[in-house]
DNA sequence: ATGTACGAAATCGTATACGATGATTATGGC
DNA sequence: GCCATAATCATCGTATACGATTTCGTACAT
């Protein structure tokens, strides 16, 4: 009931934010926001009904929400059963990490000869801060900051497609949270490690090869260290470019 | 009229392919059909009322089929205004370009140690269709079989993810039909001879960078020749990867 | 005790209806 | 004759209602 005031809340915030957009707009953010932040967790039945009445509006908004966020794999959907909010075993982890290496890996490609000195100084804050983060055992604070960085790095991307599809694949490991996926042992000190690193060749202007390889190999790495640690791997098919040379 | 019955027996036939699909995913399936044969070009009006009464089916299911070409960048769609083919204007044609670019290097990468024998014999004979369509000045065919041809190469692709990403690239391509973009003077001739080069890589189990780069440039080659004969060409954002080494 | 069949409840799928919004055309004033 | 404004129309947006499908529980037979 009080989750009916927070859904009401969230809703008319949202509505503020973009002048008057229409039901299923609303609905669409709401109900990525609640799967986004974790409210919604993998897994989590989202009935119709129930929904719509959280959210004031009729089904037919809240229909055609979940559709859309099912097209972006937030929500698995099932005809005449329903939807629910997807969770990502370990085939599914690999394949979206494999699709964000090589998207991310391009856009911070794209992005580089934008960034001014500004926003890598901006970066190199944030990888300081997830770096104490490290000290302090804040891994939720550090996963945050993580987003960030990597915001900066692609966030200037001039294609909008690829823009895109990169938001997408973050918003799918988002669902993760604080599974057993993220945090392989010792990765997170690496990844701040190569996150310097990736400042410094942009800073340098390398040319755009460099920096794709440079992005991809810094998320295939976070896939390998999960895929050498687990215990069922999945079918090897992690052939990440990098790492045969 | 005779336009409804052609319609219904579509639909009928789509029916019949997937035993009892839900109407929104038969209308989905003919309105998409339509936009890649082209008999919807690039800003034909959707009008839900029409469209839902040529399918004999009522609005809904046909807004929501809309809604997810919309997703797919097949429909342009207005709030409260309607829906329209997405024609493809030169930033967006450059934009689709350059995302297959990266996504379609990718999946021929992956799908390539997956290929046997008899699939590249399949390929050579669809390439060399495509060197006699040239002769006898059959572009279309020609479109048709390179798709064929680049089928072979990515249709192993071991990411579902990636595939879909690919497919989506092509079909957007595919409203371009026989438009200004396609058919760059000379650039077909170069394409078979890049296709019998990405067939010898393969056979020869080159290693996946460079297939993936020989993938990637072979479209971006096209991108370039299109913009290097473009009058308003659109800001220059083609930094494509490969141009540099 | 277990498996099967039937029935009830929950939930989705689609149709229809009406209100809201933006486009278009007509009209009046300048 | 042209521009501004108001009325009209086309079209979409959403609510409500009902039928279709699936799932779950229960009773019965083996």
């Amino acid at each position: 009931m009080s989750d009916t005031a927070v859904a009401r809340a969230a809703v008319v915030q949202a509505a503020g934010d973009a002048k008057a957009d229409s039901k299923s707009e609303q609905a669409y953010a709401f109900i990525k926001a609640r799967i986004v932040e974790g409210t919604y967790s993998p897994g989590y039945r989202l009935v119709l009904a129930k929904i719509a009445g959280d959210v004031g509006f009729s089904v037919v908004p809240v229909r055609e929400a979940i559709r859309r966020l099912e097209a972006e794999g937030l929500v698995k959907f099932e005809r005449n059963v329903g939807a629910t909010v997807s969770g990502i075993d370990p085939t599914e982890y690999l394949y979206t990490m494999q699709t964000l290496s090589v998207v991310e890996g391009a856009a911070t490609a794209l992005s580089a000869p934008l960034i001014d000195a500004t926003a890598i100084a901006r970066a190199r804050a944030v990888n300081e801060e997830m770096r104490q983060c490290l000290e302090h055992f804040d891994p939720v604070r550090f996963t945050a900051l993580n987003r960030d960085f990597h915001s900066v790095l692609f966030e200037h991307c001039p294609n909008p497609h690829i823009l895109d599809l990169v938001h997408r694949g973050w918003n799918r490991l988002a669902t993760l949270r604080s599974s057993t996926f993220r945090f392989v042992p010792g990765r997170a000190r690496e990844s701040v490690r190569e996150h310097e690193e990736l400042l410094q060749l942009i800073e340098r202007n390398a040319d755009a090869e460099t920096i794709e390889r440079a992005a991809r190999r810094h998320r295939s790495a976070t896939l390998d260290a999960y895929l050498a640690q687990a215990p069922g791997t999945p079918k090897k098919i992690s052939n990440s470019q990098e790492e045969k040379q």
